[in-house]
DNA sequence: TAGATTGTTAATCGATTAACAATC
DNA sequence: TAGATTGTTAATCGATTAACAATC
């Protein structure tokens, strides 16, 4: 298969949200000028990318955008279900436990896991909470597949390394520090502090 | 001054907490190979970035760990505070400002707005909570000039608008849609749903 | 058809990396 | 000095964009 990008990954992404709203709004079919405005890009791009995903438009009515949205998909999701695990369950790990509760995504969270005694064993917006020792033996049942990290900086390795000793083939890092894992494990850095800096140093610029 | 790119500043970003962490183990000085590993990069990256910030090192003892850190911060932070206000105090607009509250950075958030009746005027993680219809005149009067989206997806588009007629310079946004703005606005797009999904393509992929 | 779009190649652009003289 | 590092240039690499024949 040819190389993918993850910026081209990233962009199939929002090209699907976007659709997904044209497609609420009765929207049939779309050029690839118009869908590159309405994601600030260029529409050769748009056109490089839909080739990726082996979709491919009319050349008088453009792109179908039911059809465009379902090639995309199954470029980007999983043939089965994809089953996640989350490590902290503060502020943040509650807001992304809130956002995939009840939606129907190839992609769910599977379990959730802290230390505080006071979470262990109660559901979090619609997931079970584990205690962290239980990791291992909660990965490896429920077929998980990508750990999910929202613990404070200080304990981001350590948790990195426990889910990579339970077999995770991936991380998405939330914490503000860069984590060392096997060079099988794909990680994934959501470096929030980094792009506060990015904004206001940009922003400054003008 | 030398065209800086977005990819830049987020390493130098990452390389001066690093060199925080150093700095709290009392290590002195680093060479550019030891901090590429830190960071997973390539030592000629760093000595590039380093480059850009204005700072040299000594051939003999490579970089001095508190002057590097102090180079990035002349170079990325803003001469002096710089405010920002956050729309949307969810859970994960409430991370945010946990991660903010008492921290002595130049970046601090100086206001935080809802709709929600049961959240305004009160003071949420030390930051005080207004209603949005109060955002000109706040953003205005505290000379905030940067914004924070933490709305659901079909508000952002609105709380864009009004941040942007208020007169702010850069906008964080939060929501998993694209917004539209005018041209002199900077936006900066932490967007959390394509992590997740390029997360669990390059993962399948190992 | 005439006109506008598509898929796709070629040209451009920018960022990363390798290499090396200068330095201590 | 000998050896390892630095700043910096040159070479490489990859991604973006422009251009255009093919298509409807």
């Amino acid at each position: 298969m040819k190389r993918i990008s993850p910026k081209t990954v990233g962009r199939l992404s929002v090209y699907r949200r976007v659709l997904q709203g044209l497609q609420s709004e009765n929207r049939q079919t779309i050029y690839s000028h118009e869908l590159a405005v309405l994601v600030a890009g260029k529409a050769a791009q748009v056109r490089r990318d839909v080739m990726a995903v082996g979709y491919m438009g009319s050349t008088t009515r453009g792109y179908n955008v039911r059809e465009l949205m379902r090639s995309i998909g199954h470029f980007l999701d999983a043939p089965e279900q994809q089953a996640m695990a989350i490590v902290g369950v503060g502020l943040l790990g509650r807001a992304i436990l809130q956002y995939f509760s009840g939606s129907r995504l190839t992609l769910s969270i599977a379990a959730a896991f802290d230390i505080d005694p006071a979470k262990v064993n109660r559901v979090v917006q619609g997931c079970r909470c584990y205690p962290l020792k239980d990791l291992r033996r909660v990965v490896q049942r429920s077929k998980i597949s990508l750990g999910i990290i929202t613990v404070p900086a200080d304990q981001a390795q350590a948790v990195a390394d426990k889910l990579c000793r339970a077999g995770v083939s991936g991380l998405l890092n939330f914490a503000p520090v860069r984590i060392q894992v096997p060079s099988e494990v794909h990680v994934e850095n959501v470096d929030i502090i980094s792009a506060f800096e990015q904004a206001a140093f940009f922003a400054r610029e003008e």
